[in-house]
DNA sequence: ATTATCATGAGAGATCTT
DNA sequence: AAGATCTCTCATGATAAT
């Protein structure tokens, strides 16, 4: 079919349908034309619904089309799930095992090139957690796993600010519009601040002037506050973070304050990630072995365990000593049956050792961590030096250990493909 | 020895204006 | 269409306070 022929066709079922053209577009890309227009939709990273410039250089190819779906919406949420799409992945993306990747949306130029180019050319699904929470948090997400018939996490969580946090409705004044949080980080808002913004208040009696709400939504905003008192805004707590990144209720609990929201600030949003791994459900009923890198305070654990998918061995490498401990104080107080063997640094992991796992445990179904975002972060002012970066070029050993298991190593694929 | 506070912008997208 | 303006960001390191 010409390629004007499938637009008008296109446009016929988009009216009968009452479907966005841009959904619409998205789905005939992948169900029809992907032998014409590959690889679709997604353009390395561009998180804009706006055109930009192609990335130069580039190895594979890139396919303009003429309007993207809503980019932070991967291959659909809960509210608008597009189920009846498949993807096509390339053949070497294809597992044993599965592999989940993440890392934050909005990186310097060309890093999701990179990342997507070493695992396997797969594309990059960019969500945004506000579909699954009160908090914004733009991340991408590169995973063989399939895309139809996932499901939510039940119940699921609250979406504005009110139903997420509802003491502090009260508190809220009508001239901030706020519904929903910014993006939770690592550091918070001091107390000195909050003392600052409720003496602006203050100084004036009743409604407060333009300036100073002004500057009180600035701050607001910037920080992340919620107002929790007449005239009174604070950060969220750690048990309120927990709750918004859909972990249990005091899930941190026993690290000091500053490692505690530096872990919670590092996380994963459990809602949004188990909404990918949904799918694994039914395809693993008698559980999992789950090789989980960079596990932070155990996003991936707690996401699978939501799901009811049983852990059998999960051998979880994490660099701090703190957010291990929370790992495995979750891992004994939800009576885990399966086996959890700690690992600290990645870089120590060689391949004798992989070997040993798998010859102890079988095969890992599951491969998944989100690496270092330190020099990719845009909050970062000292060293947001890319992916080569101190800290984020581990996201290579996640790539070597990956790599050690069913999928084709490149040089090995090249050799194959050139062979007459 | 810990903990709290503060200063340190760029970069890119989103939205508005012309 | 193009430019101006607004908005937000899984942060780091020095210094003050406890």
């Amino acid at each position: 079919m010409g390629h004007k022929a499938h637009i008008a066709e296109l446009a016929d079922y988009i009216s009968a349908n009452q479907i966005s053209k841009e959904q619409q577009l998205y789905e005939s890309f992948i169900e029809k034309d992907s032998s014409t227009l590959s690889p679709p939709l997604v353009r390395y990273n561009d998180v804009s619904k706006k055109k930009r410039k192609p990335p130069q250089n580039e190895s594979f190819p890139m396919q303009r089309i003429k309007s993207t779906p809503n980019i932070m919406k991967g291959f659909g949420v809960p509210s608008e799930p597009w189920n009846r799409v498949e993807r096509i992945l390339p053949w070497r993306a294809v597992g044993p095992p599965y592999f989940y990747y993440e890392n934050v949306a909005n990186t310097p130029k060309g890093v999701w090139t990179t990342i997507s180019r070493f695992l396997y050319d797969v594309q990059p699904e960019f969500v945004d957690s506000i579909s699954f929470c009160a908090s914004v948090r733009k991340r991408g997400y590169v995973h063989n796993l399939p895309i139809c018939n996932r499901f939510p996490l039940l119940p699921r969580p609250p979406l504005t600010i009110h139903g997420a946090l509802p003491s502090t409705e009260s508190w809220w004044p009508i001239w901030d519009p706020r519904t929903h949080l910014n993006c939770i980080l690592t550091c918070i808002g001091s107390a000195k601040l909050t003392e600052r913004i409720k003496n602006a208040l203050d100084s004036c009696d009743g409604e407060p002037t333009p300036q100073v709400k002004r500057y009180v939504l600035q701050e607001c905003r910037k920080w992340n506050l919620i107002w929790v008192g007449k005239n009174r805004v604070a950060p969220l707590e750690p048990r309120e973070m927990e709750a918004l990144l859909g972990f249990p209720e005091d899930h941190t609990r026993g690290i000091n304050m500053k490692e505690r929201y530096k872990a919670l600030g590092n996380s994963f949003q459990v809602d949004t990630v188990a909404y990918h791994l949904s799918v694994l459900k039914e395809r693993f009923p008698r559980g999992m072995n789950v090789l989980s890198m960079f596990s932070g305070i155990g996003g991936a654990e707690v996401a699978l365990y939501r799901l009811g998918i049983p852990l059998k061995n999960v051998v979880s490498i994490e660099i701090s000593a703190t957010s291990r401990s929370v790992l495995r104080n979750w891992w004994q107080q939800t009576n885990q049956r399966g086996r959890l063997v700690e690992v600290g640094d990645i870089q120590d992991v060689g391949p004798e050792q992989v070997a040993a796992w798998l010859s102890e445990f079988g095969e890992f179904d599951l491969v998944i961590g989100g690496s270092p975002c330190n020099n990719l972060a845009g909050g970062n002012r000292v060293s947001r030096n890319g992916l080569e970066g101190e800290e984020s070029s581990l996201f290579f050993d996640y790539y070597r250990i990956l790599n050690q298991f069913g999928a084709v190593d490149k040089n090995e694929l090249t050799n194959l493909t050139s062979l007459p």
